[in-house]
DNA sequence: ATTGTACTCTGGTACCGGCT
DNA sequence: AGCCGGTACCAGAGTACAAT
């Protein structure tokens, strides 16, 4: 089994991560009201000085926290909430059980990607949280063993915090019956294609409405799913999205889809047959276009 | 020079098993 | 049961350095 690095979640307590990407949102594109906004969510104990709170918890824990988990997008000026961060805060005013489920989703998708936890403590069964840490440490390469236990832990605390893992009477076990629900959750086979198909030709045409056709396939993705939320109840994520777009025809009788090439390096491209893209067109060949 | 990441350090708490 | 020392945890603060 190759070994995997994992990077170190700082900010881990999902409520202050919550917390901070609404300060993300709320001042989309604006560094300076994000930064103030989420320094304001830590007291300051002794009056440090600014430069060092901004620093250490804004640059230092929250940025590269949030940014681990796929839950903001863009760096500097730029930096805003991607589709799962918004599908996170908007299904926080929803409904307690649509959010836990969204939170679950969002960080199995985070542990399938990069952390591997699950499939690994999957096979066990039940153990004392430091054995488990152990365990982990052997299968994890990169820095000193006292680095690699603290990013350890706190990923598993965020697994804990969202219920895909129990704590009980000293044991760490997988929380089978939430797990459960995850998968169900994620797998896009569960998911009406004719659904996401309205929901996609929709947010195509809104997003391409005033740039001559193009349409930027990350705006794309946080329509479609906060739209999938809003009025299906059904949970679409970036993987999901991407995957569901890839099971699309790109050639109909009705419609060309075609993919346009990023210009640099960026984050979140769409990934198809091997190549990684950036904005989508849409040109139709005949009246409108059926869902 | 600014921004982002990796890592270390710190002073305080919490929790542990063993000893008397 | 009460204390004792060790270890882990906690919430940042700070530093070094890489990337751009």
């Amino acid at each position: 089994m190759n070994k995997t690095d994992v990077p170190l979640i700082k900010e881990y307590r999902i409520n202050r991560q919550k917390k901070c990407l609404k300060c993300i949102y709320k001042y989309a594109f604006d560094r300076d009201k994000q930064k103030e906004c989420i320094l304001s969510l830590y007291h300051n104990r002794k009056e440090r000085s600014s430069e060092h709170r901004e620093k250490s918890i804004f640059r230092g824990m929250v940025i590269p926290s949030l940014r681990y988990l796929g839950l903001i997008v863009g760096y500097g000026d730029s930096i805003r909430i991607s589709a799962n961060g918004k599908l996170i805060i908007e299904s926080e005013a929803m409904n307690s059980k649509l959010h836990e489920r969204v939170l679950r989703a969002v960080i199995y998708e985070v542990d399938k990607n990069i952390f591997h936890f699950i499939d690994f403590i999957k096979g066990l069964s039940s153990f004392p949280p430091r054995e488990i840490i152990n365990k982990l440490c052997n299968k994890i390469s990169g820095p000193p063993d006292k680095q690699k236990r603290e990013r350890i832990r706190k990923f598993l605390s965020i697994l804990e915090q969202v219920k895909l893992m129990n704590h009980s009477s000293q044991k760490l076990s997988l929380n089978k019956k939430k797990y459960n629900q995850a998968i169900k959750d994620v797998d896009v086979s569960m998911k009406n294609i004719e659904d996401f198909k309205k929901c996609f030709f929709d947010a195509y045409f809104e997003v391409s409405k005033n740039t001559a056709g193009i349409a930027d396939i990350v705006d794309i993705r946080e329509k479609v799913s906060i739209q999938m939320l809003k009025e299906y109840k059904v949970i679409v994520t970036e993987d999901q999205f991407d995957e569901l777009l890839r099971g699309t025809p790109f050639e109909t009788e009705k419609y060309i889809i075609s993919l346009g090439e990023p210009m640099g390096a960026e984050e979140k491209l769409f990934k198809y047959k091997g190549d990684y893209f950036r904005t989508l067109y849409i040109k139709t060949r005949k009246m409108g276009v059926t869902k």
